[in-house]
This record gives C-alpha cells, sequence and structure tokens, in this order.
DNA sequence: CTGGCATTTCAGAAACTTCTGAAATCTGGC
DNA sequence: GCCAGATTTCAGAAGTTTCTGAAATGCCAG
C-alpha cells in the first residue's frame, strides 16, 4: 500500500472498524478508499492502492454493491468499471441506517412479534413474552421515528438535530399554549 | 439446550444477531436469557440451560460486564454470583449506544481529527481532507444531538420521539411567530 | 489456616472467515 | 462468431475466533 499517510490511516482505521462489525476489513478499506478518492476508481486502482488480492476486491465490491453504497460509472472507451461513494454523506448515512435496518432490525421484529403472538403455557414463559413486549415496543418506537424523520429533507433534519433537547421547550409553549399539562 | 419454544427462539434469534455484530454467539445467547429470565441466573444455570461449557460462560459474562450491561446480584447463603439484565429496556438501549459510541464512534472522530489538523501535501490530500471533514461533521452532529436528548426523562424522550417529524411543524411556528423565514 | 466450592485462565482443538491464484465466465467490438 | 480484456467463481491455504476441559486461582466458613 502506497498512499500518502493522511488517507493510509484513514483507509486502516475504517478496515479495523469494518471488522468490529459485521463487515469484514478489506472492504471496510476499500468503501474508505472509494470514499475520499478524487474520482471513480476501478478494480485495479484498487489492487495498486490497497495490496490485496484482485479476487478479493471483486468480493468486497460486490458486497458493498450489495450494501447500495456505491455507484458504478464508466469512462468513455475503457470498458472497465468504476466505483465512487455518493458525494451526499448524508445519503450515504441513510443508505447505511436503511440496510442496517432492513437486515438487523427487522428480523428482530419479526420474530419478536411472532413470540408475543404465541400463547404462553408457564409462568415464564408469560414472563418472557412480557420482556419481549417491552424490547419490541421500544425497537417499533425508534423504528416508527426513525423512518418519519428520514422523510425530511437533509437541511430541515439538520436543523432539527441542531436543536438537540431544545426542542422540549417547544412542546412545552405548545402544551401551555393548548392548554394541556407539560 | 432444554427451553421453552418461545424462549428458545429468541435466544437461537439473538445468537445469530450477536455474530452479525462484533458481539459473538454465544454472548448474544447468553444475554437474551438473562433478559427474559424471570429470576436472576447463576453461570451454572445458564451452562444448563445454554448448554456450552462452564468457561464459555464465563467469558460471555466477563464481556457482557464490560459492556456494562448486567446487574449482579447475590442470594442469602449462597456464594455464587447471580446475573440479570436491567429491568428498563431504555437503561439497557441507552447503555448500549454509550458503549458503542465509545468503542467505535469515539475513535472515529479521533482519527477525522487528527486527518483534518494536518497539513496536506498533494491536491489528493486536499480532497480526501475536505470529504473527512463532511464525514467529522456528520458524526459529530449526530452523536452531539444524541449527548443532548439523552439527558431528557424516558417518559420525554419517548414524547417526541412519537411525535417523529410532526415536530417540524412547531419549529414552522416558532419561526412565523419570532418572524424569520421558515 | 484449611477445605471446599466458585470462578478464571489457558493452551490447544474445532470451527469459521478471509484471502489468494488459477480457471471459468462474461461482454463488447470487430 | 471470435478475440481480448474484464470480471467472477472457486477450492484450498492462511489466518482468526470461538470453544473446551483441565489446571490454577480466589475466597469464604469454620
Amino acid at each position: 500500500m502506497e498512499l500518502p499517510p493522511l488517507i493510509q490511516s484513514f483507509v486502516l482505521h475504517f478496515g479495523e472498524m469494518g471488522s468490529r462489525w459485521g463487515i469484514n476489513r478489506t472492504v471496510g478499506q476499500i468503501y474508505a478508499m472509494l470514499f475520499v478518492a478524487d474520482r471513480p476508481l476501478n478494480a485495479d486502482d484498487l489492487v495498486e492502492k490497497l495490496g490485496m488480492s484482485r479476487s478479493n476486491v471483486s468480493m468486497g465490491l460486490k458486497e458493498l454493491e450489495s450494501w447500495r453504497l456505491v455507484r458504478l460509472s464508466h469512462l468513455p472507451g475503457d470498458r472497465r468499471e468504476y466505483f465512487s461513494a455518493p458525494e451526499d454523506v448524508w445519503q450515504i448515512f441513510m443508505t447505511l441506517a436503511d440496510e442496517r435496518l432492513r437486515r438487523e432490525v427487522e428480523p428482530t421484529l419479526t420474530t419478536l412479534r411472532d413470540a408475543i403472538l404465541a400463547t404462553p403455557i408457564s409462568a415464564e414463559e408469560q414472563h418472557a413474552q412480557a420482556r419481549m413486549r417491552q424490547m419490541h415496543d421500544l425497537i417499533d418506537l425508534l423504528t416508527t421515528w426513525f423512518a418519519d424523520v428520514r422523510k425530511l429533507s437533509p437541511a430541515t433534519l439538520q436543523q432539527l438535530l441542531k436543536m438537540g433537547g431544545a426542542v422540549v421547550r417547544l412542546l412545552e409553549i405548545k402544551d401551555k399554549v393548548v392548554g394541556r399539562k407539560a
């Protein structure tokens, strides 16, 4: 790997982070490289820059495609495929969140719902079911919230996030105006 | 493993999910078991319920302790340690989020900040640095927001989440009243 | 201080994942 | 339809993680 030190440390860091998640080290490195690159890269560019085998790069790119995290493009007069990360970091974040929800959260919600619908035989099962309901309700609340704010424009969302906990004051004011108890 | 089917499928599901994250399968199973159990369990209970070796349970419990996800207790006249998951699912969620931030997000922010402070030599590095700044700002916004709403009581937070994107309407109203443009 | 139970550590075995080079397949231009 | 270059697949090697039983350690009660 012959990269500018600044890029190298970023790439290596994402390799490590990737392997801490389910994603493997080389996939992390490939994405980090595409993310900082100032132009789309082809598979051979990645082989050269990251010093891994051609086939490894191929598999890594397929994995990233399955996450919908890369854009494909072509250069005129060049048959090779060129890969890049989306320009907009918000878009990357949202895609990542969507995929993780789909792969990790939704199956869990399904398992929980199935369990909640079953008829408990023992007191032990009854308690387990109550616990699963608590977990279900929490996850459901969080995902519903996310699906909802996900529709907002990045600008609006950003404004909202910047406010942080201060939105609560607005709620209090509203409740006062409407005449409910805070 | 001799568990009621309802509990068994939950435990197995969390085993699989665990291994999809960095957490390993047995750690996931142990936590799922503790979560649904109607009383604190000791290591031997877990060995029996989950059918894994004593030493494996011991390591799994240590791992969970390092995540601050288990409570320890004792029974009168029994020297063994008993483990349980906190009652409150919000608390579990917050602990999980805190630990993941500490282990995964903070090191990344540090790497990004260091890279942003360096002096870029080439145009390539300059572009990479700009990209890293975008990523940094996004992560920073999200974590700052989280740290802020994290302080709210679960009840307030719940109210806020239930509103979802509707809080934006409040913002618009406020902006109108204050006399700014929406 | 000691005996006995509880827990942790550890080294190696088993299982799993990642990585590679070589072969197979695909694809567009002639 | 064939060639050349591009990409994917694959089987096995290398590397990593997980899991275990056995031994070591810790710790309380008497």
